[in-house]
RNA sequence: GCCCAGAUAGCUCAGUCGGUAGAGCAGAGGACUGAAAAUCCUCGUGUCGGUGGUUCGAUUCCGCCUCUGGGCA
């Protein structure tokens, strides 16, 4: 018997908080944040994180439980996410993945398996190294030995991608890409409903705009400050978020406010139309034109609980 | 009113010694399997302001008109 599991994902702005928190006040759920920002305290306002005041009632997991200096990535969510669900199970209740970052949701959706090697961070600093004095097409090179495949998919200027598949090798001793294309067939284990809000793209943009206006009026700047005095810098993952990374650089006067500005709104933009282009590839995936209903989301939260009934999730 | 300079992609502009044009930014599409709010790839046809003229041919040269800057009165 497959256990139940609704997901809420779409481009930043598209109101998923809203409708998640009807949603789980209809159904008796919990939400569990599928983000890779909002789970950093003291990052509210960029983040545009939930707030205890306006969870109605609702448990929310995987918010405000690391420092900006921790790590944070898909195997860890995955580990969190996890260990969520099955406090969530074990209440009675029904776990709803809210959120934008895709690798992190379809880490729990197909229930990718992450090798628990340790990590080397001594040969990846190598190879960075490499990457930085002999370029990166000479690092892409040496996938050549270990990983035809990768070697062949991946762009040699993705560095990123290519020290990762270099480092996989290294701890496995097999090829990334033959581990990616298994996890690639998987199947959910869940009885699962899956879906992305959306609206016209101008609008969305529209609404990212006044959001953001919105956040420098609420005190982002401020926010970003508190920070950089904590000793918080743009080496660490979380300072990378949009809205952190551009603040920083206005303080550090590389930038002014207006410059900062603009450069948040683009930045948004662009990763709203990143995140859609991610979940178009989840075909399982229910699209919710959340703009055709008005933004009322009553008329939303119908629709899914519908589906619900129909899937039998419950 | 007169003089000067502009008017070319959504924006800022380049260019065509006359053969219908190209950069940056903005934007669009895609990839992604332990950095993912990260990282990377691909994509440039637009009445060259309008109108008449010269010409085989005008966005390019010439005239007039419109608009926008700036200057002089």
């Amino acid at each position: 018997m497959k256990k139940p599991l609704i997901v809420i994902a779409g481009p930043t702005a598209s109101g998923k908080t809203g409708l998640s928190i009807k949603l789980a006040q209809a159904i008796n759920g919990a939400i569990i944040s599928g983000d890779s920002m909002q789970i950093y305290k003291s990052m509210d306002i960029g983040t545009a994180k939930v707030m205890p005041d306006e969870m109605g009632g609702i448990d929310h997991y995987l918010i405000d439980e690391l420092v900006p200096s921790d790590p944070y990535n898909v195997h860890l969510f995955q580990k969190k996410a996890k260990e969520a669900m099955r406090t969530i199970y074990t209440k009675g209740q029904i776990p709803i993945i809210v959120g934008g970052t895709g690798f992190y949701i379809q880490s729990i959706v197909y229930d990718i398996e992450f090798d628990d090697t340790l990590r080397d961070d001594a040969y990846r600093a190598c190879l960075e190294k490499l990457a930085r004095t002999m370029g990166a097409v000479n690092l892409h090179e040496k996938l050549k030995a270990c990983d035809m495949v990768s070697y062949e998919t991946i762009h040699p200027n993705n560095v990123k991608r290519v020290i990762r598949a270099l480092e996989y090798y290294h701890e496995t001793g097999k090829p990334i890409s033959s581990h990616n294309m298994n996890e690639a067939q998987k199947e959910s284990p869940y009885n699962l409903l899956f879906y992305v809000l959306t609206m016209d793209r101008t609008k969305l943009y529209s609404r990212i705009d006044t959001r953001v206006d919105r956040m420098i009026e609420a005190g982002l700047v401020e926010e970003v400050e508190k920070l950089k005095s904590k000793g918080y810098h743009q080496g660490m993952v979380s300072m990378q978020g949009i809205g952190y990374k551009e603040i920083l650089d206005f303080l550090d006067g590389k930038i002014d406010i207006s410059e900062a500005t603009l450069q948040i709104k683009r930045d948004s933009r662009r990763f709203a139309k990143r995140q859609l282009t991610w979940f178009r590839r989840e075909k399982i995936a229910k699209w919710l034109d959340i703009d055709a209903y008005d933004m009322n989301y009553e008329i939303i939260l119908e629709k899914v609980l519908k589906d619900i009934e129909v899937n039998q999730l419950l």
